[in-house]
DNA sequence: TACCAATAGTTAGTGTGACAAATATATAAA
DNA sequence: TTTATATATTTGTCACACTAACTATTGGTA
């Protein structure tokens, strides 16, 4: 295999996550569901983990900081999350999802989890792992330092 | 496997790829190699076909029609691209690579070759194979009407 | 105590992506 | 020929990614 080809996975991979998201906005939209997709996976966290401060959060979603500062903005001003100071830290936030953003959560997710599945037709469970692991590898590879998980 | 874990992958896929763009704008920048990754693949389109109009590059280089026209703008603020005015049709452009262009073009290709690589480290030309099926699948998957190529 | 490096978060600037709407021109239909 | 429709490109708006620079605060150390 020469060079040349080995290029071209980086154009198919920019393409076809630009398509997900697009995809998953669509329906996103189509539903009314009052977030964005990145905004979703920020919410689906903060479930999952309550009271982290931005930066744990960051490190869970993989975005930077100024960008995630964005989003929780956002998020505050849908009254989904709460920005708690922290108790012994001035510096520092602890971020709270609030009653509606508990059950915007909840009421989302079988209908997010429906959307992701489509993108699995004609695929099968093997496919599923292998793509796992080579994206994997990827990031891995391109990690240099920080080998994070 | 569960609903549940199939949704994870819109998540791998998101932060490999956005890893793959930043690794490579890394390398752009600290080799001053003055266009960014996606003017890049503009510019690669562009040495390949020349005197193509902006929907035909669009649909190449699988951009929207704005985002291209914002990033032609760039390109000939940079000197590498001309738009001709197209001699039958006055709506629509043919877009020319200057001498400076192609110069930039030829120097650059090998360099970005190599840092394509990197990222196949401890994978297999069958990784490779797998991975443009899988990716190309999921693509035509969420890719409604138009079945595109 | 006073200094200083590290940390948490924000702001600013540039580039890109998606979508809607606007403009100009071309082409087909009435 | 006039009208309607389609096409090529641009403009505007919002969201996100990344970098760099900045503020405030913390914690260690001289």
């Amino acid at each position: 295999m020469t060079q040349e080809q080995y290029s071209k996975y980086s154009f198919l991979l920019d393409r076809t996550a630009r398509k997900v998201k697009q995809y998953a906005q669509q329906q996103f939209k189509s539903g009314d569901f009052d977030v964005t997709v990145d905004q979703w996976l920020v919410l689906k966290n903060l479930s999952e983990n309550d009271l982290l401060s931005q930066t744990e959060l960051a490190n869970l979603v993989f975005k930077d900081h100024p960008t995630l500062t964005r989003i929780i903005d956002l998020l505050c001003k849908k009254g989904y999350v709460e920005r708690v100071p922290h108790p012994q830290d001035r510096r520092s936030f602890q971020l709270h999802l609030t009653e509606t953003g508990v059950s915007k959560v909840s009421s989302l997710r079988p209908e997010i989890l429906q959307i992701r599945e489509k993108a699995w037709e004609n695929l099968s469970p093997h496919d599923f792992e292998e793509f796992k692991r080579i994206l994997n590898t990827i990031y891995q590879n391109l990690n240099g330092e920080s080998l994070g998980q």
